[in-house]
DNA sequence: GTTGACTGTGGACTAAGCTCCAGGGTTATG
DNA sequence: CATAACCCTGGAGCTTAGTCCACAGTCAAC
């Protein structure tokens, strides 16, 4: 398989694997004579790891990490797997706590605002803006 | 009032502020014969406008976007107003919900993972990530 | 009159995660 | 053999919202 292949089974642009591998999150693949690259299940199965990470939240140095314990899964502990997705969870709550409130403020002022056509002179979102 | 008390009311840096006029979101302002920015209660209630905005998640673009219709009140409706403001709830609440699912995800993940000192070769969460 | 705190400008740099490009080689198809 | 479709590399550029820097002028206090 070459990279147009996987990037298209992986829904990515070609592009992105190449820059994976540049970043060091997909490991040294085969070259075929040409130079081309040339994927096999292994790297079809460590790209879709790193991009469904990627759909989780983790950024890509977080993934880095991910892969580092993944490779190295003998040595390494279930505990620090989890640890890792829960500290995720804290930041991925904290955001959702934020955007709440976010919502929340929105959601008064459009209640708050007549919205109809008279001139936005006295504007009751142009007045709350302004604190 | 001069930039730095400007910045520290606002609790902003003066980098800041200097890179909102720059980005045409502040008004011009007055300058002292020295060159120095003077600057008025006018001038305070713009920037806070242009901060309270930017804590409801309007980027600088959209903001621009507001001060204009703010400027151009007479002209303006509030319906455009409203409009702006229930766009990016929609958009928050897109976001809210997207976050919604990775949490779950995360958390679905965290509980079925032992999180002991065993090695993590047969980590679910691991495992899970390779689809 | 000399510190020290403040302000000015223009431009470079940062984070993250790609995306695009030029200039070139390779492979499959007709 | 020609053409299209694919691949290679290195490096530049993009986005957003600033931050930092050098170098220089200004102002208040001692």
């Amino acid at each position: 398989m070459l990279i147009g292949e996987l990037a298209k089974r992986c829904e990515v642009s070609i592009d992105t694997v190449r820059y994976y591998e540049k970043q060091g999150l997909l490991s040294k693949v085969q070259r075929a004579p040409s130079g081309y690259r040339v994927y096999g299940k292994k790297n079809l199965i460590e790209l879709a790891f790193v991009l469904n990470a990627k759909k989780l939240g983790f950024t890509l140095n977080e993934i880095t990490e991910l892969l580092e314990i993944r490779v190295e899964k003998a040595d390494r502990h279930c505990a620090e797997v989890k640890q890792l997705v829960e500290d995720k969870q804290a930041v991925v709550e904290a955001k959702i706590a934020e955007l709440e409130k976010i919502r929340q403020a929105l959601k008064t002022m459009a209640e708050d605002c007549c919205g109809g056509d008279e001139p936005a002179v006295y504007c009751s979102i142009l007045e709350a803006l302004e604190n």
